[in-house]
DNA sequence: CAGTGGTCTAGACCACTAG
DNA sequence: TAGTGGTCTAGACCACTGT
């Protein structure tokens, strides 16, 4: 059985990014919507909620909940999104290559870990290629403890469909650290860029629901191609 | 009056702050808290749910809500919040130099507005210092209709606490989006980088709680001490 | 089993916006 | 004044965790 505020916030979302609910226009009143939905009014607000956080809606007390712009090309390096996923939303024409996949440990220094710390891991580095140009170099380090063994089918695939459907693992959260540095000469080959070019480097480590480390992925963003928007709300530290 | 879970929120995050409950232990219970702070326990949710969002805790069902270790040292993208408030939260050095204060309208192109769009702003260009090292140049425009005018002695202080405190105007949102470009010969000289650097560039657009325009700004950030952490949940687009 | 967080309800009072 | 969103409550049932 689904969540009722998140049935509500996917039809939500569905009608504003049909142009059922057009941009700057108001959605119904939460009173409105408690009756659509046979809710009640907390649980229509829980969906109203996530449409903010989201950057969907901004509500006006004593108005009501209006209908944003919504920017639909933008990489999402908040949240905990896969390539997939992603492949499935926009019509990107995205391909993996998966370039090395091994055993290893987590590097320390690269993660900022403690040197007695030694983390066995499957190493894979893959290439993702958006509209025939290689944009992406995913370097991810999955705890062995927690996934065994990963093969070449699943890591060109999606590791998070492996992790959530075939694994049952629950993701929970990643804490993740944005960074800019030139590219080394390994980094100018495979993504195609001139020496003294800039890359992003996003590094992330992953916990599952019930806070055990997972992965530690490092992404490394061609720079001129690299984009991506926020919707931020005004809030006290 | 301040609301309640506003109260709760603060109070759990001094005491998180303060290591009154430290990293990797368990927050009292739902139920605790409820009885500790004199709450109903959905308010308490409240509280709780924003320690999440901010990334101070990560819940899990059936045990508890968890600390987590806080990263000081990131410089906030996400979320709206000055310069003055960083100095005051962290003791950062921080030095903000007026460079330019005129008037004119906002340039088209470079926030991606119609062309027929002619907005008169007050622009203001600034120079940040942190630690005796110039890291970010902003170029405020900000709109006349919203704030009329604007003096050297409030650019060089804090535009936000003039907005809220002086000018009683309640900031609302801000849609972001960043990228990676080569540094300007303007934008080498002012930040003191070589030839071939490259720059962050933060662009933004500021609205009020009722849906007026207030700002663009563009941040032009030195690439080698650029850095931001983030804090992402898994959920669903 | 008792305790935890997750969902949902029905109802209350408030502050704000509009005509 | 009527309608809106913002806050808060008291209580219910559920799924999950540990013992």
């Amino acid at each position: 059985m689904m969540k009722k505020y998140e049935m509500i916030y996917r039809d939500l979302v569905r009608k504003i990014t049909h142009q059922l609910y057009p941009a700057n226009t108001y959605l119904p009143s939460e009173n409105e919507l408690t009756e659509l939905y046979g809710a009640s009014r907390e649980t229509v607000r829980k969906a109203l909620a996530n449409l903010l956080e989201n950057g969907f809606i901004h509500k006006i007390k004593g108005k009501g909940s209006i209908v944003l712009t919504f920017d639909r090309y933008a990489f999402p390096i908040s949240g905990l999104t896969s390539y997939h996923e992603l492949d499935e939303l926009f019509d990107m024409k995205t391909e993996t290559r998966v370039l090395k996949l091994s055993t290893t440990t987590v590097p320390q220094t690269k993660f900022n870990l403690d040197t007695t710390e030694v983390i066995p891991a499957t190493y894979i580095q893959r290439l993702r290629i958006v509209d025939g140009e290689p944009l992406v170099i995913d370097n991810d380090y999955v705890v062995q403890a927690v996934v065994p063994t990963i093969t070449e089918t699943v890591a060109a695939n999606s590791l998070y469909d492996y992790f959530e459907n075939q694994q049952h693992l629950e993701i929970g959260y990643a804490s993740k650290e944005v960074t800019v540095a030139p590219a080394t000469e390994e980094q100018q080959a495979i993504l195609h860029i001139t020496p003294g070019s800039s890359v992003v480097i996003v590094k992330s480590e992953t916990h599952l629901q019930d806070n055990t480390l997972l992965q530690f992925t490092e992404s490394v963003h061609r720079s001129d191609k690299f984009k991506f928007v926020e919707h931020a709300r005004r809030k006290l530290i």
